[in-house]
DNA sequence: TATTAATAAGTGAACGGTTCATTCATCAAA
DNA sequence: TTTGATGAATGAACCGTTCACTTATTAATA
């Protein structure tokens, strides 16, 4: 076979691949591992039940692969607010508008879902122990402090204002996923009023 | 059969009914009817796999009465607030003070779960279109148009506000179903302020 | 270039293991 | 004897996975 038509080959084959990651994505985020049915993603995708399985192992090979991917994207995405320019509450306004984009929510739900189903497959709960949400979540402590140093953010524990601010979203974007087609970015200054004083 | 023996027997049974039917609530709050299987209900409310077939038809009947007196309770706690005293902002906390007590979450999550899981059977489908929820919750919007007029809330399209405030609410109950152990009830303060000025 | 063989991609019905609501033989208490 | 309760057994439905087959694509041959 000639290289290049080889390398068109594999190209072909990488964009089926994502292509029905991004389906399995979409009905993951939404539905859990348990909820979601080989066949939804095959519907979702647009391909027949069978095919998933030329691409990939199984069911669980496709959650593990997405749930490592979300991870690093969620660690990379709150890596990131702290350099961003401006004051703690502008540096978190648009951390939260880059969660609410249409792809990084889903892997935020996704880490979610995995954190919270039973039942997750062996590979997924690793790549969940390595990265400790924990502690990833806690990196963004400091933001907070410097919010109530600055005068900004109201008095309080810092880390329960955190869970609070990301438990809000958190719930937002789940309602979201199920029902209403509602555009949650026009309400982000609103929410960002919980912290404020 | 003595009279008294006889009622005797039939309080036993109410209680009994009582107990499986609070086991599975707290359940199906949490994990959706599909989710929620019969020994989860047996082994919640510390009886055999078995039994809760002497009192009740089926997994579906338990469902659909529990949704009946779900729906009761929401429509009768919104009735309610708007005949509080006070102004409307102490109106909404009383009332989402209310919504997060345990007994009520737990009715307030179920009838959630009903409107967004598939597969919910017939009966409870017909409570809940019987009730309509779209209703019930837009006799809410009055509390917040006074609360504009007065001043106390920030301006914006009322029924906007609403969906998010009760989005708001019912995803960190949601959240709070699956993991943090933490007591929203000392956050309310803070959730309302997505709401005022 | 036209023809054909060979391989890969794709389908969807069928398989089989598992799950789980429901039943029932059995026991215990009243 | 009747009623309450148990928990192992049942069997039907579900769903991940496979596979016999069809269709599209590429390579080989003349």
């Amino acid at each position: 076979m000639p290289r290049i038509a080889k390398a068109q080959a594999e190209q072909a084959i990488d964009e089926r691949k994502d292509q029905i990651k991004k389906a399995a994505l979409k009905i993951f985020a939404e539905k859990g591992l348990a909820g979601t049915k080989m066949s939804m993603i095959a519907e979702a995708a647009g391909i027949s039940q069978g095919l998933s399985y030329r691409y990939f192992e199984s069911k669980d090979e496709i959650f593990g692969l997405l749930v490592e991917e979300a991870i690093e994207e969620s660690r990379q995405a709150i890596q990131h607010i702290g350099r961003l320019p401006g004051s703690p509450l502008e540096q978190l306004r648009a951390f939260t508008l880059h969660l609410l984009d249409e792809d990084h929510k889903q892997f935020f739900l996704l880490v979610q879902q995995a954190l919270t189903s039973e039942g997750v497959p062996h590979k997924a709960r690793e790549a969940i122990e390595r990265y400790s949400p924990q502690d990833t979540i806690e990196q963004m402590i400091p933001i907070f402090v410097r919010g109530q140093q600055e005068g900004q953010f109201a008095e309080g524990d810092p880390y329960k204002r955190l869970i609070l601010f990301l438990s809000v979203v958190n719930g937002l974007m789940l309602q979201d996923a199920k029902a209403t087609g509602m555009d949650w970015t026009q309400e982000v200054d609103r929410l960002l009023n919980i912290l404020t004083k």
